[in-house]
This record gives C-alpha cells, structure tokens and sequence, in this order.
DNA sequence: CGGAACATTGATGGATATCAATCTGAGTGG
DNA sequence: CCACTCAGATTGATATCCATCAATGTTCCG
C-alpha cells in the first residue's frame, strides 16, 4: 500500500553515456545491423540514469508512462486486479522498454510496474527518439521487431495460462528466460540467477504461491531443474521443452529460412 | 486436417475503392483525426479484396503474413499447441489488422487466423502504406495508437485467463466486444450478433467446450444474459460489470482527462 | 534478538476436466 | 423431399487440478 514511488536516489552517474545507451543498442543491433550513424541518433535520445529500489513502482495505471528501458535488474509488468490480485503479463529484462505507450504523446498506461530487483534504467528522450525513428529505417525497423518480439513472448503467454497445466505452464516460462539469457551471454553454463520470489511466479502463472513451490518441488523431482533461490539450473533442456512444448521458434528476430 | 487454405473466390468487386478502405478509414481516424491528404494517402494502398468462408485458415504460423485488413466477419487469431489443442488470442473485428507482422518484410507469423464466419478481407500495398506512415504524421499516430489498443486488449486477455472464474471471464469477453460494437453502432439496443460456436468460446477462455455450456448457463440464470446463437442480449451490464471487473478504459483511445 | 516475508508440507474443498449419453439443427446426398 | 450424418449443445457422474486453510520452519533484515 504505502509503496514508494519515487526513485530512491538519482545516481549521479559518472559513467559516460556511451556505456548507459549499451544495452539498450546492443539489443536493438541485434534486431536489425545499426550502422554508426544509427547509434549516434540513437545517443542523442540519451538522457541521465536513474535508480529504483527492489519493489519500488516505476509506474502504475492512470500514468502518462516515462520513455524508459532497463540497463539492468528485472521487473514486473503486471495488471491489478479490483480483488488485490495483480497478474504479471510480462517479465522486463534488460534492453526492454517499460512501457511503450510512452511513445504516444499524452497517452496513459493501463499496467504497473514494479522492482523486482533494484534497477538502473534509463530515460530516452521522446522527440529525439522520434527522430531517429523516422529519420533511420535501421532504428525503425529494430524497435518494431522489438515489439513484434514482446507480442509473441504475450502470445506465448496467453497460451501457458490458457492451455498449460501449472507444471507445463512453469517449464515453459523458465525455458523462455533461459533461452532470452543464453543469446546475450547472461548465463554460467546451464545455471541462471533468477531473483523472482514464488509469489511473483504465482502472479504471473496466475496461480497461488503455495502451489508455486508445489509445482517447483514436481519439477525437482522429475529431475528436470534445480533451484534455490536466487539460482536455478537446467538439468535437462531437451526433456524439459519436450514436456511443455517449448519451442524458442518465437523469441528469434530473423526471418525465417523458406 | 484437410482444411482449405485458399481464399474460396476472389470477389472481381465492382464497389468503388473509396468503399473498400471505408471500414479502414473509419477506424483509423477513430483513433487520430484524419486530413483528406492521409485518407488519400491510405487510398493509395488499397488493392482489391478477397473473400474467405467460414472456417477458411488465412494465415498458419510460418507463414510471412498478407498485409490484410478485415472488412467484414469474423475471425480468430490463435496458438496451435502441440496437442491439437488451441489458444485463441485474439478476436478480428471489421477494421482489424490481420498480423501485424505483415509490416516486416520477411517475417514469419507464430499464429494462425481462421474465419469464424464468411470473410471480406482487404489487401494493403505494404510499400503504400510504408509512404503513408512514414510522410503521414497522422497516420503513424493512428497506427501506433492501433497497436497500443491491442496490447490493452492482449493484456486483459492475460488477466482473464490468470485471475478469473471462468464465469467472470466469459462476461468480461463478452462485455469486451459489446463495448467495442456500441462504439461503432453495430448493436441493436442491448442485443449483439456473436457468431462464435461454444468450442471457439473455449478456445478463447481456455476451457472446454462442456464447461462453456455451464458457465454460459450460469449467467444466464444469474439473470445477466440471454444467449441464443448467435444472438446475445445483455440483461444487466451494470451488474455484469461489476460481476467480472470490467472497466471499459482499456478500450479508450484518448489521452486521459487529467 | 525479534519480526516479517518467504518457503514447505498436510488436509480439505471447490472449480474445471473428462467420460458418456442424449438432443437438436443444418447441411448433404439419395 | 427425406434419410443420413455431423457439428454443436446440454446434462449427469466421476476424476483431477488447484485453492484454501493451517501449521511450521527458514532466511533475512532491522
């Protein structure tokens, strides 16, 4: 209830800009090949880094949402429900945007988000985005496989509530973060630091913590993970994915090969 | 499994063109006014339309996607799993963009889209459209608020799939769509033509066919609809708001009133 | 050292799936 | 026009999954 809201301090970074707009080109680069004149636009939308605290909201509904994307930690992204539910409808991970209604000027969110871990993100600024934008079909074209890419891992979501037992459903969301860490390097062989606690788990699967550790116990002694908090090891991805019907066909960029 | 993919006949239409963007337009220009030069802009990217029957598949996952809009029925946008089993994870309304993907040259679809009802659908010159959006400010604007209002609707999707009954969420669906056609006048009082079968009902809530029987049976004997295929009637929309949470302000295009 | 959030485990209840039977209406071929 | 077939809709009986309630242990943080 009495959650903060503000940022809890702003680093008064003195790292250069040049390190503060990585992540966030490293990833649109991996969309779409930016040449240097693309990054440079990209730089000028660079504004200062600010800082939030573990469960601190970056955002709630009714806002006219900042133009920000993460430089590291994760994040929720949820919908609260009139019950005091909330349900989580997308994991932010770094080089991930918060919010993209922030590129409608006036327009309002209807999600929250919250800290899961403290958090450095960083603020873009609108009209030098918009024209990079519309000035670099490089840029263009990257941020608009980004949001194809977020619907997808959406879509994917919907199925796992819909049509995925809690197990399955579980399965599934750990191999899509495995596989979103594996790309970027994020990964120590097949062990990952995942810093969700059960009852965040339990809002995005939509299910109840207490069958959160539950499922997560199934999953241990089908010998398909292992996990202690905040670390989590693939035991065996092959068997794992045939279980669920994980197929990563849905977070690759490219074309495909026909 | 021998399901038809072909379009059933290509309408040699006769309706002028301004007709055949009409629904379009209409929609468009819902979400951002429209000058004559943008709706002639638009009219640029009109190519002729095609018609579909009634469980006709128009795009398969794999597929790069037609740049298409729908004119008129239908149809639903949905995950194939690999049980046999589907999600569907959106419904296509008239004025609905089939996939958006279809704005990527070279990009692959996850999700497949088959006809719930007979189809007028209508083709879109994707280079037209690129000049549009990219010399149209307007346009862009109504595009991207198109894809912000979809997002809405994928995200309260979530939520009805994660945290509710399935009573709360059939009524949240279908008060969804009653929304959406009062806006455009296509109701007759409280009275609403949903040509959805039982099984796509399912397919949507992520229930079977079976229980959509009990729960369609349970509102109605709460006294909130009367559904007779394919008319449904809404009784009590303040109750049934109440009932499932439902607050239309996902729906709404505009900037908020603060 | 005390408290709070998190995690685990057991017992029980409720919601939805599954299996099965029947009924209706629409399209189809004779 | 009628018989047939099939998809859809309804209802009942039973099984499974997950929620809820409850107790306990643990870790972390103030």
């Amino acid at each position: 209830m009495g959650g903060s809201r503000e940022p809890s301090h702003k680093t008064g970074m003195n790292s250069p800009s040049s390190f503060d707009t990585g992540v966030l080109v490293r990833r649109l680069s991996s969309y779409s090949p930016l040449s240097d004149a693309d990054v440079a636009a990209l730089k000028r939308a660079d504004r200062s880094p600010v800082s939030y605290s573990r469960q601190d909201d970056i955002i709630r509904p009714g806002d006219a949402p900042p133009l920000l994307f993460i430089e590291s930690g994760w994040a929720l992204r949820y919908l609260p429900m009139t019950d005091g539910d909330q349900q989580v409808v997308q994991v932010l991970l770094p080089g991930d945007i918060v919010d993209r209604a922030a590129f409608l000027p006036g327009a309002r969110t209807i999600t929250a988000v919250k800290c899961a871990t403290d958090i450095r993100a960083c603020a873009l600024c609108p009209r030098a985005m918009h024209e990079a934008v519309s000035e670099r079909p490089n840029v263009a074209r990257a941020l608009w496989l980004g949001v194809m890419l977020d619907e997808n891992r959406l879509l994917e979501h919907v199925a796992r509530l819909g049509r995925r037992s809690s197990a399955e459903a579980l399965a599934h969301l750990l191999l899509e973060l495995r596989h979103l860490h594996k790309r970027i390097g994020a990964m120590e062989g097949e062990t990952l630091t995942v810093p969700l606690a059960q009852p965040d788990i339990g809002d995005l699967l939509g299910i109840t913590p207490v069958h959160v550790s539950r499922t997560i116990s199934s999953l241990r002694h089908a010998g398909l993970i292992e996990m202690d908090r905040p670390t989590l090891r693939f035991l065996d991805v092959k068997r794992m994915s045939l279980f669920c019907g994980f197929d990563p066909a849905y977070l690759e960029a490219g074309p495909g090969p026909a």
